[in-house]
RNA sequence: GGGCCGUUAGCUCAGUUCGGUAGAGCAGCUGACUUUUAAUCAGUUGGUCACCGGUUCAAAUCCGGUACGGCCCA
C-alpha cells in the first residue's frame, strides 16, 4: 500500500532527524548544473580530469541508485538535465555514508566534489559530499516507462516533468516561442501592454463569455473573450503599435484544439494594411522557426510544414470552388447555396445570410484540405462585424485568416476604424443576437465614442499561441502545451 | 450533448474471450557486491480489481448505472 512506501520513507527521514540532521535546509550553495559540466568536461581524456583538483557544487532531484554496498551510482538532475555521482564510502566516510543509505530515488540532494570519467567514459561527480536538502515522501513514477497516464500527467503535472523529458522540453519550447515572438515584436517597435481581463461587456470576438461579479462595484464582469477593443483604443490614444501576449477566455466546448482559456498574442499597427500583416506574419512565424529548428521546415504529426514565404493567398469563395468543387454559380445564389449545404448535412439556418452559408460551406470542404500555410482571404462583411469594408467590395472584408494544417492560426484584418459604419455593423449584430444568436458581438457605446476621436488607419492581429506551440512541438493535443489544462473536477484533488 | 474505448499494486502492464484461490516487471524491504548505468544475484512485502447495484453456489471477468479520462462527432 502507498501508505507504507510513505510510512518507510518517513522513517528514513525521521531518523536522520534523530542523528541531529535538519530536514529541510537551505543553505545549500549550489554553483554548478549538470550541463555546465558536460559542456566543459565530456570531450576531455580521463587523464585530462584527473588531478585538476577542481571541485564542484550541484545540487538536484536523485532519479537513479545503483547500489554496491560500499559504493552507489547516482543519477542527478537538475533543470539543465543528468548527471551522474559516484559515492563511496572512501569518498564521504563511514558516518556519512550510513546516513546516504538513507537517501531514496526522488529526494532532492547536493552533492560537491571533483569530476572523472568512468571505464565506459561517462563523466561522473565523485562525490565527497553529499545531503539530503528535502527527502521525497512519495515515490516517483516508473523510470523506464515514465508515465502514461494522461489524467495524472494533466493533474500532477510536475509528476510529469520530473519524469518524462518530452514533456518538460515543450514547455521549455513553449517559453522559447513566446521569447521569440515578444523579442521580434519589441525589435519592430511594438510596445508591450497589459489591458483588462475582467470587462464590463465581453467584445472583440463572437463568442460566449464566463460571466464573474465584483462585489463592492455590486457589478457583473466578464472574462475577456479577446483584448481587440482596448487594444484599439490605445491606438486611439496614440501608442501606434501595440501588442499583447495573454489570456482569453470562452465559455465553449474542450477538445484538443479548444481549451476554455488560452494564450493569444493580438498586436495592432497603425498605417499598415492586412496585406502588411501577412508579410509580418510570414517573417514572423519564420523567426521562431528559424531559432527551433534553424530551417523554415518542421514535422507536425507526419506532414512537413514548409514555412518559406510567400504564403499561397485565396479568398473563401475561390476556396469553397478549388478545393470544395463547388460549382461558383451556386455561391451566388442565397437558396441555392442553402439547398446544397442542408442536403449535405451541414447545420445552417433558413434565415442565414449568403455570407454566413459561405462560411459554413467552408469550414466544411475546405479547412482540414489548408495543410500547407493558407492566407484565406475575402471574408463576408456580416462575419467580420469589426473590419474595415474593402474599397472595391463593399460586402468583403479587408481579412484574411491563416490556417496551417487544417487550423485555423491567425485571424487579423484592417481595423474599422469609422465610428458611424461600426455602429451600423453593431446594430446588425444586435439584431442577431435578438434572432437568436448567442455569440453575435455586443454594442459598444464607449468603444464608437473612442472611434469618433479618431483611430488611424491600423490593421491588428490576433495569433492563438497554443496552437502555435502545437505546431511547432508536434503536439496532437492542446493539453500537451498548456501546463494545467482545464479539466473537470476530481473528489480529493486541487485543479 | 452523442458514439466508441479505457480505469487491476506507488508506476508500466497481463489476467476479461469461455465466471472458479489476483499475477509480472520496476520501485520498496532483507542480504551479497567499491566503475555501474533498465547494474547483477538471492529472498520478500504490497490489492476497496474506479465506484454503486444486480445475476450467480461463486464476479476483476457477465448485466445495469455513476464518476473520471481518451478519441471521434455535434
Amino acid at each position: 500500500m502507498e501508505d507504507e512506501l510513505v510510512r518507510i520513507r518517513r522513517e528514513k527521514l525521521q531518523a536522520l532527524a534523530g542523528e541531529g540532521i535538519e530536514s529541510y535546509p537551505n543553505d545549500a550553495k549550489v554553483t554548478d548544473t549538470a550541463e555546465t559540466l558536460h559542456r566543459r568536461f565530456d570531450e576531455k581524456t580521463p587523464e585530462e580530469l584527473a588531478g585538476t583538483g577542481e571541485t564542484f557544487d550541484l545540487a538536484g532531484r536523485l532519479m537513479a541508485l545503483r547500489n554496491f554496498g560500499k559504493a552507489s551510482f547516482l543519477n542527478l538532475q537538475d533543470r539543465t538535465g543528468k548527471i551522474q555521482v559516484y559515492v563511496k564510502k572512501d569518498g564521504i566516510g563511514e558516518e556519512s555514508f550510513a546516513r546516504f543509505q538513507k537517501f531514496d530515488i526522488g529526494d532532492i540532494v547536493s552533492v560537491s566534489g571533483p569530476v572523472f570519467k568512468t571505464r565506459t567514459g561517462e563523466l561522473t561527480v565523485e562525490a565527497k559530499h553529499v545531503r539530503l536538502l528535502s527527502k521525497a515522501l512519495r515515490p516517483l513514477p516508473e523510470k523506464w516507462h515514465g508515465l502514461t497516464d494522461v489524467e495524472i500527467r494533466y493533474r500532477q503535472r510536475h509528476l510529469d516533468l520530473i519524469v518524462n523529458p518530452g514533456s518538460r522540453e515543450v514547455f521549455l519550447k513553449r517559453s522559447r516561442i513566446i521569447r521569440m515572438i515578444r523579442e521580434f515584436m519589441n525589435e519592430r517597435d511594438f510596445l508591450e501592454v497589459e489591458t483588462p481581463m475582467m470587462h464590463p461587456l465581453a467584445g472583440g470576438a463572437m463568442a460566449k463569455p464566463f460571466k464573474t461579479h465584483h462585489n463592492t462595484l455590486g457589478m457583473d464582469l466578464y472574462l475577456r473573450i479577446a483584448p481587440e477593443l482596448y487594444l484599439k483604443r490605445l491606438v486611439v490614444g496614440g501608442l501606434e503599435r501595440v501588442y499583447e501576449i495573454n489570456r482569453n477566455f470562452r465559455n465553449e466546448g474542450i477538445s484538443t484544439f479548444h481549451n476554455p482559456e488560452f494564450t493569444m498574442i493580438e498586436f495592432y499597427m497603425a498605417y499598415a494594411t492586412f496585406e502588411d500583416l501577412m508579410v509580418i506574419t510570414e517573417e514572423l512565424l519564420n523567426h521562431v522557426a528559424s531559432d527551433l529548428f534553424g530551417s523554415s521546415r518542421f514535422t507536425y504529426q507526419g506532414t512537413e510544414i514548409d514555412l518559406t514565404p510567400p504564403w499561397k493567398r485565396i479568398s473563401v469563395r475561390d476556396a469553397v470552388i478549388e478545393y470544395g468543387n463547388v460549382d461558383p454559380a451556386i455561391l451566388e445564389d442565397r437558396e441555392r447555396l442553402y439547398r446544397f449545404a442542408e442536403e449535405r448535412g451541414m447545420e445552417v439556418k433558413e434565415s442565414d445570410p449568403l455570407g454566413k452559408l459561405l462560411m459554413t460551406v467552408f469550414e466544411e470542404t475546405v479547412e482540414e484540405k489548408l495543410l500547407q500555410p493558407t492566407f484565406v482571404t475575402g471574408y463576408p462583411i456580416e462575419v467580420s462585424p469589426l473590419s474595415r469594408r474593402n474599397s472595391k467590395e463593399p460586402d468583403v472584408a479587408d481579412r484574411f485568416e491563416l490556417y496551417i494544417h487544417g487550423r485555423e492560426i491567425a485571424n487579423a484584418f484592417s481595423e474599422l476604424n469609422d465610428p458611424a459604419d461600426q455602429r451600423e455593423r453593431f446594430l446588425q449584430q444586435l439584431r442577431e443576437r435578438e434572432a437568436g444568436d448567442e455569440e453575435a458581438h455586443a454594442m459598444d457605446e464607449d468603444y464608437i465614442t473612442a472611434l469618433e476621436y479618431g483611430m488611424p488607419p491600423t490593421a491588428g492581429e490576433g495569433i492563438g499561441i497554443d496552437r502555435l506551440v502545437m505546431l511547432f512541438t508536434d503536439s496532437p493535443s492542446i493539453r500537451d502545451v498548456i501546463l494545467y489544462p482545464q479539466l473537470r473536477a476530481k473528489e480529493g484533488t486541487t485543479p
